[in-house]
DNA sequence: CAGTTTAAATGAATTAAAATCATTTTGGTA
DNA sequence: TACCAAAATGATTTTAATTCATTTAAACTG
C-alpha cells in the first residue's frame, strides 16, 4: 500500500540536504563557525535562506550534520582501508596511515569537530563509532594471540588517536606534509621495540681511535674558543 | 624626568584588564565562545560594554587574551612545578602529572584555545612557549646522557601532548577524574622499558657507543653556544 | 486531467548581539 | 582651580541569525 509511496520525492529531498551539507563544509572550512553566514551557506547551496532551517534547527545543528557525516565517510572509508587477512600490527598501521592522512586533507572540518557542541553528548556519536574501529583491530590481535593479553587498549587508543591529531596539528603548523616516520614510530612505540627508525645508523661499536679523533676535534673547539 | 610619570595609573588599567580577563574567562567558559555575551562580560568585569573594546578590538581578541594568559601561566606554573635537581624522567612526570592536572581543571579554556583563531599564527605563541619546557627537559636530558643522543624529541613531544589531551578529553567525556596511571603508562611508553624489553643499555659498564653519544652530545652543546 | 490537499521553499521582517562613536567623566598637571 | 588628555560610557548603528506569512510545487483523488 503505502509501503514506498512517495520514492522520488525522498531522493530530491535527501540529494537537497547533501547539497546544503556540501556547501556549509565549503564555507565552513574556509570561513570558520563564526565567519561563515547562513547566507553564504544558502547562496553556494542554491537555496533561500529559510530553505536551511527546514533542515536545520540552527546554525550549531548545521555544524553538527557537517561534522558528523564527515565521521562517518571516515569510519567507512577506513574499514575500507584495512586489509581484513592482514595481522593486527599491519592493520593498525593501516589504520594509522589513512587516519593521518585523511585529518591532513581534511583538517578544518576536524578543527570543528571539537567545536560543534562540546556539552552536547550525542553530537559525538559518530566520532564514537568511528573509534571502535580502532579498538575491534587491536582486539582482534589480543583474541589471535598477536598482542599481550593485558594490551591497554584503552590507554593505547588515546595515544594513537592523540599522537596523530596533534602530529597532524604540528604538520599543519609547519606547512609541511604528510610524513610516513610518524606512522613508523609511532607503532614502534605502541608494538614495543625502540624508536629511531629501524637501523638508522646501525649498531656498530666505534674503536678507542674513533673516540679518540673526536676527543681531540673537541679540545680544538675549545681552544679555538678560548675565552672559556 | 617622564620615566614613571603615570605609575598609578598604568596599574589601574593593568588591573582593570585582568579584571575584564577573568570576567571573560569565565563567562567564556561557562557559555563558550557563541554563548558568551560581551554585555554579559562587560556587567560581569562591572565596565560598560563599549570599556570591553577598548581593550580588545572584538570578540575573538578577547578569547585570544584569555586564552594567551592562560597557557602563559600554565607556563609558569610548570616550571615551578619541575624540580631542577631532578633528572629527565623525573622531570618529564612531573611536567605530565601538572599538564593533565591543569587540562583537567580549566578543560573548557583549553578547549577554547583551538577555536581562539586557528589560521591568525601568533596567536599560538604562548602555547608554543608552553610547549619549550617540554622540549627543554628533553634536551637536557640528551645532554647529560640520560636520554639516547637519537631521541626524536619532535615526535616525542607529539606523543607526550596529544596523548595527554586525548586521554583529558576521554576522561571528561566519561565524568572521570585524574588518573595516575595515564601518566605512568605514557612515561613507560616514551621512554622505553616494555613488555621486560631486555635493557637497550642495560648494564653499567658503558661501551665504547655509549661513549661516543655523550661525547657527540657534548660537542653539539659546544657548537650550539658557539653561533650565539 | 482539473481540482484539492499537503509539503516544501521563499525572502521580507524580526530579533539578538557585536561593534561603533559622540558625549561625559575622571585623573593628573600646571 | 582650571585645563587637558585619557578613559569610560551607553545609546545608536550594523550585522547576521532566525522566524513566519506567503507563494510555489508536488502528490493524490475521483
Amino acid at each position: 500500500m503505502s509501503a514506498t509511496p512517495r520514492n522520488t520525492s525522498r531522493e530530491r529531498i535527501e540529494a537537497r540536504e547533501s547539497t546544503i551539507l556540501d556547501a556549509a563544509e565549503g564555507i565552513f572550512s574556509r570561513s570558520g563557525f563564526d565567519g561563515a553566514k547562513i547566507s553564504d551557506i544558502a547562496r553556494a547551496a542554491s537555496v533561500a535562506e529559510g530553505t536551511v532551517y527546514l533542515y536545520y534547527k540552527n546554525k550549531r545543528d548545521l555544524l553538527a550534520g557537517v561534522v558528523g557525516r564527515f565521521w562517518s565517510q571516515l569510519t567507512q572509508g577506513a574499514e575500507d582501508a584495512i586489509d581484513p587477512q592482514a595481522d593486527a600490527a599491519q592493520q593498525l598501521e593501516q589504520l594509522a596511515r589513512y587516519h593521518l592522512q585523511s585529518i591532513l586533507d581534511q583538517f578544518e572540518v576536524v578543527s570543528l569537530t571539537y567545536r560543534a557542541r562540546p556539552q552536547q553528548e550525542q553530537d559525538l556519536d559518530q566520532v564514537r563509532e568511528y573509534v571502535r574501529v580502532f579498538d575491534r583491530i587491536m582486539q582482534r590481535g589480543v583474541d589471535r594471540g598477536e598482542l599481550p593479553t593485558d594490551t591497554p587498549i584503552g590507554q593505547l587508543r588515546d595515544v594513537f588517536f592523540g599522537t596523530l591529531e596533534f602530529s597532524a596539528r604540528t604538520l599543519k603548523l609547519r606547512g609541511q606534509a604528510y610524513d610516513h616516520s610518524i606512522v613508523s614510530n609511532l607503532l614502534l612505540l605502541m608494538l614495543g621495540r625502540r624508536h629511531g627508525d629501524a637501523g638508522t645508523n646501525g649498531g656498530n661499536n666505534p674503536s678507542n681511535r674513533d673516540l679518540m679523533q673526536r676527543l681531540e676535534s673537541i679540545q680544538e673547539q675549545l681552544e679555538k674558543r678560548g675565552a672559556w
